[in-house]
DNA sequence: CTGAAAGCGCTAACAC
DNA sequence: GTGTTAGCGCTTTCAG
């Protein structure tokens, strides 16, 4: 049986009062009895009980993230970045995989009804519009991250902008017929990243020619798949000499199936074709693939920052931020001409 | 401010005994009474309160998970199980990330201690030895997750088993000159693994060659790194004429840079080198590598359900279960004489 | 500055 | 069956 307060106050010959004032850091305590009493404590390895102390309190010290599970790398380094802000704070993280958007209402319900967290970290889901309400009364705050909705603190990833240029990174090295393979069009980040590719294309006064804009009409995962990467390639590969000298693609992961397309048919990056993709998750540095980078572990951190933030105040504004993607540069994407000098050199 | 148990008793007319009772599945209830308290209850969309029920039940319903952060998909996946065995009960799942195994004993000091979860799984890593007794002591069970204790129970997979089904895999393709690609020989499934290729060889009556059989001195993530395969596999570039014509590799990750140093030799497999691999991460996929599946999504559940079982009976003698990897055939590895085939048909 | 006492919301032992 | 009561371990007035 782990030792009490009222163990350490009798010990140390205090009432228990002062005990919880000194475990609570209280001004008015004095140096003397508070020395005392932490003496008392360490040599219990005394450690005041979270359960009650919650309880008391009206506080958790705990927050829960709610993250879809059939992703793993992105939330994986999110998740860290999260631990880590929160490991000095003694407050816990508690998980909820949901597999199923059913699922989140009833997760939600459950521990919010319960006040089992003090805040919500709420990643990449749509928030269904029935709980926006309730949640706004109730008082558990709920950060988005990865998604939006103007009543909650939200951060996010600019996709327009990374999409913006990752184009412009395809232009600068002269390419002229730039396709973009995307995932599903009915999905807010396709529409996104759809949107920056337009931006780059007319900003840079170059056609936008329809036929080399394909997405995915995959419902699973929006789109976002090796599947989906993979077949759409292969429509850009049955283009034959039409097919685009560069093509901008929504993910890494449906990079990663347009690049075996592409291996199939011989062809080669970049000297057949230019490849940018999207996000930067471990599998792009073992296929030397040319991408914008979220930033996940920075954003984890920050999530934890702003929720934390909200829980000393629960009423300000919602905050919303903008993360802009970063550019790494691998070898999927070369200058037009490398074709040609590759050309050459062979000839040579 | 959410209903009580006070709450629903007034409303109900009834003590909050019963109420109590009721949401404890306590037989001795009159049918009508815990209808009336049901409806009230949801009425009012009471639930207990997890915290006083804790401090009044002297538990905590959740579990903590304690994993390394530095790999990724294997933990998610396994993560992933654990979670879907517990959604059903009402228990919460607590990550706790550790980067450094110094933070391990702070870590667990600070949970367990503080009662703050009714039991523990530990995935990965080394018991610090001056823990295991404080443990068996105290009564937070614990369950090792791909390690191994004898006072725990624990899961892990069988490596012995699995390097050398993966060897028998290559053997039967004819090859005769395997080699292997280890991981740094210090840490135990490297040496497992070492084992069960030198059964396997041993068995097939093959001649074991010192020369090809070659292990990272990396410290660092004990040599699973693709580094380390990148490296080994340009010594065993090196040896020419002398090289294996088959290599049995600790891991996906070493197999991944194998592969690259592949690549950038010109080699390709399994038509000039036949490769097994270990883990089948993700990034297997991709590769097309044949490798060794382990179960890793099976073995959250079972471990959820060990710790569970353990919570009932805390006395038990230890559990110790192994799972066999899975040889998942993709396509690193071929016949031996797949190159004879190969090169005659490029002859003809 | 510090002790005593009243909860926080719930469970469980004890009466009736 | 059901109400009552005494905690679970801690925080927080309220006196002093």
């Amino acid at each position: 049986m782990p030792p009490t307060i009222y163990d350490i106050a009798r010990e140390a010959k205090v009432g228990i009062g002062t005990v919880s004032r000194v475990f609570n850091d209280h001004p008015s305590v004095s140096k003397e009895t508070r020395e005392r009493v932490l003496r008392v404590a360490n040599r219990l390895s005394y450690r005041p009980h979270p359960y009650a102390r919650g309880l008391a309190r009206k506080r958790t010290n705990s927050i829960m993230a709610v993250i879809p599970f059939f992703t793993t790398f992105f939330f994986m380094e999110i998740l860290q970045g999260v631990q880590s802000k929160l490991s000095g704070l003694d407050c816990d993280l508690i998980l909820c995989g949901v597999n199923h958007p059913d699922q989140v209402e009833e997760s939600l319900r459950h521990h919010v009804l319960r006040n089992r967290v003090d805040g919500i970290l709420f990643f990449s889901m749509r928030m269904p519009e029935t709980f926006v309400e309730q949640f706004l009364n109730h008082r558990t705050p709920l950060v988005l991250v990865d998604a939006y909705h103007k009543s909650f603190d939200s951060l996010a990833v600019d996709n327009q902008q990374g999409a913006y240029e990752a184009t412009n990174h395809l232009i600068a090295f002269g390419h002229h017929r730039i396709g973009m393979l995307n995932a599903n069009i009915e999905s807010i980040p396709a529409r996104e990243r759809l949107r920056g590719f337009r931006k780059a294309m007319e900003e840079a006064a170059l056609p936008i020619d329809a036929a080399l804009v394909k997405n995915s009409s995959s419902p699973r995962l929006d789109g976002f798949t090796r599947e989906s990467g993979y077949e759409i390639m292969q429509q850009f590969i049955a283009l034959g000499k039409k097919m685009p000298t560069a093509i901008f693609v929504s993910s890494d992961i449906q990079a990663a199936g347009a690049l075996t397309a592409l291996g199939e048919a011989g062809l080669k990056c970049p000297d057949d074709i230019s490849i940018v993709g999207f996000d930067d998750i471990e599998l792009a540095t073992h296929l030397g693939l040319t991408t914008m980078r979220q930033p996940m572990y920075e954003m984890g951190v920050l999530a934890a920052d702003v929720l934390l933030a909200r829980l000393e105040e629960p009423k300000r504004e919602p905050v919303h931020t903008m993360f802009v993607p970063k550019l790494i540069v691998r070898k999927t994407a070369g200058s037009l001409d490398s074709r040609i000098r590759v050309a050459s050199e062979t000839a040579a």
